[in-house]
DNA sequence: TTGTTTATATACTATATAGTATGTTAAATT
DNA sequence: AATTTAACATACTATATAGTATATAAACAA
């Protein structure tokens, strides 16, 4: 059968590669450190193909939060927690993978939801709603998980799952938060080794 | 006595006015994202003042680190704690004082390290090696309380006092970035009761 | 008192950058 | 096949902003 053909226009496609491209610059330079000219420059098109998709620079940005940022921290923080009946093992695990594992030179580069949530929060309306919202969906979602967990029998009656999870995704920020001030392993090893503490403090 | 005479000009004056007006600009604004002209017209000086003061923008920038934000902490989070003899309660006690009992709309604002930190570390060396310094500062006093507070036998033997420390100070950060981003009072309630967690856990 | 220094003011410049106006051609529609 | 639509390209504009050149006068030294 015959490759399918490949439009040389192609309207999702165009976004979806320019929406990467500005991820990447937003991630390591911040939205404000960050131009249109730099992200057209690293892109396969110019500025009226970007102009053609964003009408703003905060489009873009929104952009990035919603259609870029929350669906990998679904994907990446709790879809994988899933597969375990008890969710603080998954939490742990994914620690490891995502963070333990991972070359120092990324982790400098900080949390793409976090930076932003520093940077725009405070400054932009329209950021700040869709930020909490994002923000709000990974507590939630990790709320759900630690509940099942609860029901399993893994975690204290005592426990209110929610406030744990707000904790948790709070040790998440402020690492991604300290380690780009302190690159450093130690940073790392401090957050596994106390985060395990507060983990059993909880468990049942 | 006659009141002392009050110079019209005056350097070291001056240059603490520009920096604290630099110092709240940059706060609510983030440090790209306030201009001279900004900080020129909030400030009874101008811009030839300014430039008298500091020779660039990253200039007035390293000097909020260095000159305003780390005595601050050193001030709020780490003096406090020496009227205690088991600091974990000076820790508490300081988390309730200037998280709790504050307004939200001032902790909208953030921590002025970790705005910098998130903002400025990926992006300029002088301002990398300064925040790490800063932050190393907090950190390293931080690990002195609580070895203080070992010997006095309120921790237990097998904490590494280090490691805590980087976990306290990871667990601020984290706050801070959390609630520019939901800034809701159960984020403060999930980080006391979850810090007491523990506290207690690793308290002999 | 006079001269020098320097803290502060004013007016200007060069550049970066968000955004626009308009053109071009691939692809869809008829 | 002819026509229309829209995905992209190119060249330009307006503005904000970091920084400079130069002027002025308060404080200080002699």
């Amino acid at each position: 059968m015959k490759a399918k053909r490949i439009k040389t226009r192609n309207l999702e496609e165009s976004r979806k590669v320019i929406l990467q491209v500005a991820f990447i610059e937003v991630l390591s330079k911040g939205f404000q450190g960050v131009s249109i000219d730099d992200i057209v420059k690293k892109s396969p098109y110019t500025k009226g193909a970007f102009y053609h998709h964003f009408p703003t620079k905060l489009d873009l940005g929104y952009a990035l939060v919603e259609d870029v940022i929350s669906p990998m921290i679904i994907e990446r923080w709790i879809e994988p927690l899933k597969k375990y009946s008890n969710p603080i093992e998954g939490i742990l695990t994914q620690l490891q993978l995502l963070i333990g594992d991972v070359d120092l030179k990324m982790l400098r580069l900080g949390c793409p939801l976090n930076n932003l949530v520093q940077e725009m929060s405070p400054v932009d309306h329209g950021f700040k709603v869709r930020l909490e919202k994002a923000l709000m969906l990974w507590v939630d979602q990790m709320d759900l998980q630690l509940q099942r967990g609860k029901k399993n029998g893994f975690i204290k009656k005592d426990i209110k799952t929610q406030t744990a999870a707000y904790f948790i995704v709070m040790a998440h920020e402020g690492f991604y938060g300290t380690i780009k001030g302190i690159n450093e392993k130690a940073v790392y090893e401090a957050l596994l080794t106390s985060l395990k503490i507060y983990m059993k403090a909880i468990s049942s």
